[in-house]
DNA sequence: TTGAAAGCGCTAACAA
DNA sequence: TTGTTAGCGCTTTCAA
């Protein structure tokens, strides 16, 4: 590998000049600028990114923290910041943290010694890292967090309304007449899965329907742990309650999947017996049969928007601090109007 | 941002001694040690790692290049290089090339420049870029080339055996007395597909069923393009032709199932009218209904495979040149035995 | 338009 | 067990 040095020495000038011409920093005399690069040529000669960032103090990465490169939302949202990252010439340090917060941490501790340029932390684990954690980040270099929310006026976050795409949803069950509508949860006490709940019960209260009682015995809401396996047995072993009601609304595709194969496990059909609702529009929701109807989260913008914010804090220009973006029901055939 | 300076300076020793606590590369007394972190923990120092690659020579990053980080196949690969590679305190910069041959040799000296330890690149696309482009890079640095094959005993290529995973698959309908056996192609002259063909045509070989023809003609293969929209398209736009047969093989998964809708839309039945097997046991393949019935590429031991790899080649131990691995056939229930 | 030299933060050879 | 010093490959003042 041969350096400036080799170059300046081959084309009989200073390194300072390699460098200007390189950089296109200074003027540079054309036949000097012509020499450089024949000796580049010869010599292929590629400039030391290490040396220049250690000078520089800017290496020209992000680092990206996704919790399931597997899960199928999350390679769409890299791929939306890798675009516009590369785009700009910055390159993309990523890391799996299996959604685990100390591999959150330890994954923010790596890239503050690589000296990235910028964070951005998609679905941080805010349930178990602080608030000031994230704060302190923030104060240290840009971060975009993405696809959660905690109140603070100085950090961005970017992500979607899954409130209201949980509203419209059952609005849009509501609408086709149904009264009782089970509401399958993801988790227990995970961000994601309260503010949909949340989405869920405003429509019931507009329509006046919400039940008044504390949130242990809802009995209109059960949790299942966003696969489709479990889901299916969850429905299977639950059938009693589950007939009580005409529409399922699932916090995620998957879930809903898992509903309609147990729904025909028992000899039902949907949506003739049974309307089900999903959420994420992930690729298989259109390609499934029925076609699920579902809540589209919007992923592709939700990367371009935070590769875009990134850069722009790095760049030092002005970003929204709070961006939320709009989710949007797709109508497929999982839903019916209920038979009186 | 304090360096290592500060830290010697609060500690009241020499830059080298804290060098050697950090790094425990020579004995440092009990006492200094004390001190030494202590003045870390005052100043929340953390070595910077530009300034240590410039001088080491070694970055501890391994560049991935990755065709379409939004295929569902690739996530699972990187996820299985990533691991090993964190595991082994290397981390991955990662950039997509939408399968385009000039992205990827931008990406390949791009990692150059960074100084990248290796690179591995899935699905290398060997169409475009001659055999030379990756010799000489393999002579450069540690290269890992997964999911694709050409002849040379240098390099480390790491793949599955798709020739036979289609010969297993082939066999398997032909087991069940499918005679007529129409392929559809995801593409014209792809390594992927060529691969494909050679272990469809080898099984039918094996049961004198052949035909000997030139390629042009080959009337028991239709091309498409991988998705299932637009072989839906034109599975009913042939369905004249696609009629002559009792069994259609597949070269991805979501093929089989824009197969399978078309079919239906006909008003046929799978398995009942027409057997289908697809490729690659994505996950929707599962969920699908009918369950389809397909070959499994064994993508985590992919990944898996391959991170191992390119660690064991960055630390000079010794690699096999070539691994194939095993491909499964996937049994579910869009196949079934052929109606007399 | 060009060059000499300092220095980015660190490691490692050499010396003590 | 510790310190001095050179230098990794580059950019950037300062001076010419």
């Amino acid at each position: 590998m041969s350096n400036i040095n080799d170059v300046a020495k081959e084309a009989g000038v200073s390194i300072t000049t390699v460098s200007r011409y390189l950089n296109n920093s200074y003027p540079v005399n054309v036949n000097t600028k012509k020499a450089i690069q024949e000796a580049i040529n010869k010599l292929n000669y590629k400039p030391n990114a290490i040396a220049r960032g250690l000078v520089r103090k800017k290496t020209n990465t992000v680092g990206i923290i996704v919790p399931y490169i597997t899960n199928m939302f999350f390679p769409e949202v890299v791929r939306g910041i890798s675009d516009q990252c590369n785009a700009k010439g910055y390159d993309i340090i990523l890391v799996n943290s299996n959604s685990d917060g100390f591999e959150e941490k330890k994954a923010v501790e790596n890239f503050l010694e690589r000296q990235v340029d910028g964070i951005v932390i998609i679905a941080p684990k805010i349930e178990k890292l602080p608030p000031s954690f994230y704060r302190k980040l923030n104060k240290t270099l840009p971060l975009v967090l993405v696809n959660k929310y905690f109140n603070d006026k100085d950090i961005v976050f970017i992500y979607n309304d899954e409130r209201d795409g949980a509203f419209k949803a059952t609005e849009y069950l509501l609408d086709l007449g149904h009264k009782n509508i089970l509401f399958i949860s993801g988790s227990e006490n995970s961000y994601s899965s309260e503010v949909k709940i949340k989405g869920f019960n405003k429509a019931l209260k507009s329509r006046g329907l919400l039940q008044k009682k504390n949130s242990e015995d809802n009995d209109n809401i059960l949790i299942s742990d966003y696969t489709s396996e479990n889901t299916f047995k969850l429905i299977k072993s639950n059938m009693e309650h589950v007939r009580k009601h005409s529409a399922i609304f699932c916090a995620n595709d998957l879930m809903a999947i898992g509903v309609i194969k147990a729904l025909r496990s028992e000899g039902y059909e949907v949506p003739r017996d049974f309307s089900v609702m999903g959420f994420d529009d992930i690729s298989i929701s259109a390609l499934y049969e029925p076609g699920i109807s579902t809540v589209s989260q919007n992923i592709t913008s939700l990367g371009k928007v935070s590769g875009d914010a990134i850069i722009k804090l790095i760049s030092k220009e002005d970003v929204v601090r709070n961006q939320v973006l709009n989710t949007s029901l797709i109508i497929r055939d999982s839903c019916s109007r209920i038979k009186e």
